[in-house]
DNA sequence: TTGAAAGCGCTAACAG
DNA sequence: CTGTTAGCGCTTTCAA
């Protein structure tokens, strides 16, 4: 007989009383806590089967833990954020912990928003994926509950770090650009204008490590750099500056791949073709970067590693609160591809 | 001076006390419920001002509302789907709601693990993007919380819906097409299985809107569908059947902007360029179906609107749950790019 | 219009 | 090892 009447939740009281026990009993089988005898514990896995029980996370809240996990994420639009995704709900596939999003937010105000509506929403731990906030911010997140940061260098007594090499990163791009024969290599930067943010930030770290790679090859005075931003719009208005330079570079090194894509526009409206009047290399390994028709060198960040990195040292947090905080680097990959070639006119003058 | 204690966090008997009035008034200025005076109102808001009070949602979800909407979204790789969230998230911008994501899951298993604990996280409200969950499940799910389903056919009792006009926006490829000459026109679908699906999948309304426009146009006996997936792949391994046939199509419909990528991969490989050798259309309008060099033809589906109206649709749901469903149909446009034109050697025999 | 008091479903002390 | 009981912070009757 199907019941009509608005059908009441199943609570934790339906199933002791269904299991002939105590609802103290049932909770601790429900979190797999000690004291609860084989016999006991199977008699409540019968009656929670048979009542299709689900214990209600607000209440578990108000007392212990949520079992949720809140991901901030920046922008959904940059593909490589869902390896990152991945590498978090891979890690946390295997507990009873549930991953859920904040909506990309760019800005220090929607990031405040989504940073609080978590905390009040009793989340047990945080990850913050390439955060724009201030410090202070951050640091105050983190003293309420436990919070990993990924893709902000510099370190914190609060909150545990998942950065990669992004020093080296563009190290990388440079010395294979360099390898090929050229010498005027320009980048293409995001402009970071708070001092506060300034080195922790990972475009930062990138233009950085451009430059003192192009120094290390003895190419100090061609160092070239366009001050735009990660998007699409950047690397095309980046472009548009480089080609009106007395001496145009041969090699364009774009800070992200987001930015290559908007600089490959660019290039094809100048009539220009890659590689052949000029290479272009990215970073992120997107998997755009990756279609045959745009072969885009760049820059692997492993995002899988970096997600599941930060999942592990975000569970080790929750489990004991005042351990030291630890900072994880991942050491990035450079994936050549059909977009950087040797120079055509080689680049001897000088 | 500083305190070191545990900062334990401030709560409504704080702000209560504070402003010297009852638990009870807080709440009602905090909901902005009837039955407060503007004096009343106007001490409590000071007080919540001066403490720095935020209402604990797990609390308030023990009684009334979570004040969270759960958005499920089956895979965060398929650029469209920020579309729909940002429609979502512009709508509840300006209410006490908070957007939280299920990270992306494809496969029925999956979807029901999201879905559940959303329901046990005592969600206000549901957004169902491209759900493949059998039809009862969610059925099941809109009868426990209001739900919207977005990009799926078919009405239900339960939930509203909000799709777009697959039907015609495969006429309008086709179209298109036709319009500029091409006879055999081919196409790679996401293959269905799944009885009690098939209607529904916005795949099948777009294979079956290109059978019905090509019989329309007098093409019938030309109809050439490949069936593989919605991805990178599936675009991929289409287009090398597709070349395997004794007569190859001078166009191709791809089900998706993410096929269409796969495609060029292929055509690319085959030493084939788009459009001279042939046309490609794409569906879905992605950022990168936009990038000059790229350039794919493609039908948009204002993913933006579609979150918009799926946003108020469950706002309106949540008001009244026993307001009778709604489905809305959004009409697709054909965005023309340099991906398609005439045939060059024109397909006149037959 | 205001406030006192009774829960919501669960966990954590503590007693048996 | 098991059960009783007291809250967690909020909303919601229901009196005053």
């Amino acid at each position: 007989m199907e019941q009509h009447a608005p059908p009441r939740r199943v609570t934790i009281l339906d199933v002791a009383r269904h299991a002939q026990v105590s609802k103290t009993t049932v909770s601790k089988v429900l979190r797999n806590e000690y004291g609860a005898s084989p016999a006991m514990r199977e008699k409540v896995r019968r009656a929670i089967a048979e009542l299709g029980y689900r214990p209600n996370a607000a209440a578990r809240g108000l007392r212990g833990q949520t079992y949720t996990i809140g991901v901030m994420l920046p922008d959904i639009r940059n593909p490589f954020f869902p390896d990152v995704v991945d590498g978090v709900t891979d890690w946390f596939k295997e507990t009873d912990y549930q991953v859920l999003m904040g909506p990309g937010c760019n800005g220090e105000e929607a990031e405040a928003r989504v940073t609080e509506a978590m905390v009040d929403r009793g989340m047990d731990g945080l990850i913050l994926v390439a955060p724009v906030s201030r410090r202070s911010h951050l640091e105050r997140i983190a003293q309420l509950v436990p919070t990993v940061v990924v893709g902000r260098h510099g370190h914190s007594a609060h909150y545990d770090t998942v950065v990669d090499d992004d020093h080296t990163g563009a190290a990388l791009v440079v010395d294979h650009l360099a390898d090929l024969g050229h010498r005027h290599i320009a980048h293409i930067e995001h402009l970071e204008t708070d001092p506060a943010r300034l080195a922790e930030m990972p475009n930062t770290q990138r233009a950085q490590g451009y430059r003192q790679a192009m120094h290390r090859r003895g190419l100090g005075d061609l160092v070239d750099v366009v001050s735009t931003t990660y998007t699409q719009e950047g690397g095309y208005l980046g472009i548009q500056q480089l080609l009106d330079r007395p001496r145009r570079p041969t090699a364009v090194f774009a800070g992200a791949d987001i930015v290559a894509m908007g600089a490959l526009d660019a290039l094809a409206e100048a009539g220009l073709s890659v590689p052949q009047d000029i290479s272009l290399a990215g970073y992120d390994n997107t998997s755009f970067a990756a279609l045959r028709s745009i072969s885009l060198t760049s820059v692997d960040q492993a995002g899988h590693a970096t997600g599941s990195h930060a999942a592990r040292l975000l569970h080790d947090r929750i489990t004991d609160r005042r351990r030291p905080t630890a900072q994880v680097k991942l050491s990035p990959t450079l994936i050549p591809r059909r977009s950087t070639a040797a120079p055509t006119a080689p680049d001897r003058e000088r």
